[in-house]
Formats: C-alpha cells, structure tokens, sequence
DNA sequence: TGTACATCAGTGAACGCGCGTTCACTGATGTAC
DNA sequence: TGTACATCAGTGAACGCGCGTTCACTGATGTAC
C-alpha cells in the first residue's frame, strides 16, 4: 500500500532514529537490516525504498545522533556536560549515549563517508563545547581548542575504557570518577599549563 | 597426520598471535575462523583442537596482545611511552599497535572473560606507567595512580577519536598532537593539580 | 633397539543459520482529466 | 467535485554468501612391549 507523503518522511525518520540506538547498543555489526526494520515496526524489504545500503543508513544515523549530542551541549555548562557524560549513567546506557564514544572504534573500519560524519562531530563538539568564562579564554581561539580537544579526548577516553572493563568492577567505576574529577578541574582551572 | 608435541604448541601461539592482529586490525566481528585460520597457514578444521570456541580465543589473544603492550611500557619511561602511543604511527599500525586502543570498543560488547581481560591490561599498564622521577610521585600511590589513569585514557581516546577520522583529516593529526603535548606536559610537572 | 599400535593435530566436506540485497506484488495516495 | 489511472512505500519470499561449528578421515608421533 502507498503512504501519505508526510507519513513516508516520518517513516525514514523513525528508521534512523531507532537504528542510531541499535547501533550504539551492539555496534554497526551487531544490527541486521531485518532486525532493525522490524524494530522500527516494518518488515524488511522496505528498507531499500528509503536507503542505498546499509553502510548509507550508518553515515545518516551517526551524523543524526551526534547533531543531537552537538545540540545537547551547546545550550549546557562546559562542565555540566562533561560531568555527565563522564557519568555512571551515560556509561551505562549506551544507547541512548553519545554516538562519538559508543562507535568510534568501530568507525575508524568504516568508509570514509562515516569517518567523514565523525571528523565533523568531534568539531561540532569542539565548538559547543565553547571557551567557558575561565581565564582560558583570554588565551585564544586556539588555546580554548586544545583544552576542549584534551577534555574530549579524555572524556571519550574514560566512557570507553570503563565500558571495556567488567560492569560491576571498580575499576569501571574509578575510571569515571578520576577522569571526571581532572578534567573539571582543567575546564575551570584558571592558571592553564 | 600427527605433529610433534612442540610443533603443537608452536603452531598453537601463532594463531593467537596471528589472530591478536587481524582482530585489532578487522575488530573481533570483521575476522572468521577459516580466514584466521588461513593467515596463520592452517585449514579451519583445526581451530577445534586448540580453542573450545571464537570466544574463547577473543579473551586469550587480548591477554596476549595486552600483556605485550605492559612489557613494552614496563621497560621505557612514561613519557616516551606515551609519545609513541599518541603518534601518528600508532595511530596507523592498528594491527601492530595497542588492543586497548583498537578494541576497547569491541570489549564492551563482549563477555565477561574479555571484559575481565581488559580490565587487567590496564591494571598492568597503570602499575607499568609508574610515578616517574617528579613531584607527583611524592603525594603517595594513589596521586600517581590516578594521574597514570587520567594520561592513559587521554591516549587512549586521543588514538580511538584520532582513528575515527579520515586518515588524511587535519584533524586526525591535531588531536594526536594536541593531546601528546598536554599528557606529556602532565607526565613530568612538578605542580599537580 | 625394533616392532605394533594408539593417539590426536590437522584436513576438508558438510551442517544450519543469518546476513545484505533483490524482486514481483499490494493497494492507498496523489494526479490528470 | 468526481472518476480513472499512475505512482511507489511497504510486504514477504527468495538469492547467494560467509559465518561458527561439527565430523569422519589421515598419517606422523609417541608409547608399550
């Protein structure tokens, strides 16, 4: 059956959406086209009416998850973003987590439309992340840049680690905490090194 | 036809090795047994007789690998350590590099035993990375453990974030750049935040 | 030391299964008159 | 506005393929006498 114009773009809509999660979840291999279509609430062969291929759908889902994670810290403090994302929670819900720590070990295998997609979400992030009211600022565009880029590196770093290790280690846990701790530090810190 | 009791145990530790590459370099997903089989100059059959299952072989080639990259660190200091390990040769070598920085994506998504593997690699790497010969190592183990902690995800997360984008990015090689330079600076302060 | 036999690492065909993708078909939507 | 027809999102069977794993077989090694 034919489906209202309006109800086609809401379609493709929630595919992307619902494979964003999957993806974060269980990694770009870890989702079939069938299981994912499915969970959407479709069957499967629909799929190629809205998508080239499964590797087009994965560039579209990452750009979609990391525009929402850009936009999540834009309107938030620097170092309320970082704390939370060097949180339990966000350790721990993956899917719902931001698509730059969930995934990046697996874009670095992926064509370079997806690493493409990445490149621009770690400078999305970069600039949203912005140079705070600390004496950093007064250093420069490309100091604020370096420090925000250290932070991130740092924040990807500690969610990703603490993933690898086992959930009810405390090592998990001390990760976090120790990562979260410093870099606060270095985005309030007034005399930078 | 039977093979010597060494040969056996030769022939077992290559494909481990063999396959401590080739996950690194295809992730854990991207690497079948008759392929890993093949790289090491076997047919596939033979897997069986050596490892009860893929699994069990995902844990036993990360221990390899981690334990490896441990002996590596035990014996330099800290900070050329970490130059290497933020390098753009690093950053390429993903065969020959780091498991934690290639896998550590994978892990997360692998059972406990892999898991707990990881976890010890970087128990291994904290305690190898020592306190080195600066001021921290004045304030006690747990200063230095947690500096150690907070320089390691940072290269880790610099490495993983670094591979995500397209090899010939500018930005590949700014946050391999700007995250050596501030771990290093970290590495041998004498004033600790 | 020499002979007979059991062991078992390695071989390669076969297994069921899920993958990404294709395709003929459907029927409600959108359009032309 | 009402009717006839083309469009095309969604369906579900089918495709070839590679996956992890099993298994009967092989023949050199290791062992018992």
């Amino acid at each position: 059956m034919k489906v209202s114009k309006a109800k086609v773009q809401e379609n493709r809509a929630r595919i992307v959406e619902v494979a964003s999660g999957l993806f974060r979840e269980r990694g770009y291999d870890g989702v079939g086209i069938a299981d994912l279509m499915s969970s959407a609430g479709f069957t499967h062969g629909g799929f190629y009416k809205h998508f080239k291929s499964k590797a087009d759908l994965m560039s579209e889902a990452a750009a979609f998850s990391l525009d929402q994670t850009a936009a999540r810290a834009e309107g938030a403090d620097p170092a309320g973003f970082m704390e939370q994302y060097m949180s339990r929670a966000h350790r721990d819900a993956r899917g719902a987590g931001c698509t730059m720590a969930a995934l990046c070990g697996d874009a670095a295998r992926q064509s370079a439309d997806v690493q493409a997609v990445f490149a621009a979400g770690v400078e999305n992030l970069l600039h949203s992340l912005g140079g705070g009211t600390t004496a950093i600022a007064d250093q420069g565009a490309a100091a604020v840049r370096a420090r925000n880029m250290d932070v991130l590196a740092r924040a990807v770093g500690a969610v990703v680690l603490s993933r690898a290790c086992p959930d009810d280690s405390t090592l998990a846990e001390e990760i976090l905490e120790v990562c979260r701790a410093r870099a606060l530090a270095d985005l309030s810190d007034t005399k930078q090194k």
